[in-house]
DNA sequence: TAGATAGTTAGACAAACATCTGAATATTGA
DNA sequence: TCAATATTCAGATGTTTGTCTAACTATCTA
């Protein structure tokens, strides 16, 4: 299951714009004003996102407002948590 | 530089990798063992994780032994920790 | 040096992926 | 209802990725 987390944070694209809406909530128009590339393509990244649970949207007018889910997000890192020994530590 | 790390993250074969070299260092058949794909399968997993930085080679005799970069593990975790609020704050 | 074992390199191929253009859907405001 | 704006859907295309078989390199042992 975690796994399209992983995928989905394989494109440089799609972790900026994870990184976009670390600092606040924004339109599929706001985040392509960042990108040189195309609005279908931009909304092709961000359905894998919301696909692997990273982001949610929200219909507001005629914009739709995405969002960060941490939640997801705090459970990759658990399974990072298994490979340090500061902080996280289970078993061993 | 990161995105590299990311991308060998992508893969579940590569991802079973890194929890099986966690566990100890493995030569490349020991780990072979562990999965149904061909051995130059295996290798070319074995030769992305190190691109990568995740592991690192050592020659022992007639077998090449696998180990786990945690270092590299470390910069990825950096970044998670921008999203979370528990344990690895730097700008809020 | 020859044979066996461990692993990688080379080349091919199908599936997945990122991207594009053009068309469709949804909402707003006149 | 009509036109404008915001965004997604559909289909096509070139690139990357995961896998395979066959061949190669390196090491050990006799």
């Amino acid at each position: 299951m975690p796994g399209e987390g992983f995928k989905a944070l394989a494109d440089p694209t799609r972790r900026r714009i994870l990184e976009l809406l670390r600092e606040g909530n924004c339109t599929a128009g706001e985040l392509a004003e960042h990108f040189d590339i195309s609005k279908p393509s931009l909304s092709h990244h961000l359905a894998t996102l919301k696909n692997a649970g990273l982001v949610t949207d929200e219909r507001h007018g005629q914009n739709i407002v995405y969002s960060l889910n941490t939640t997801v997000m705090q459970d990759l890192i658990g399974w990072f948590m298994g490979f340090t020994n500061t902080g996280g530590d289970k078993d061993e």
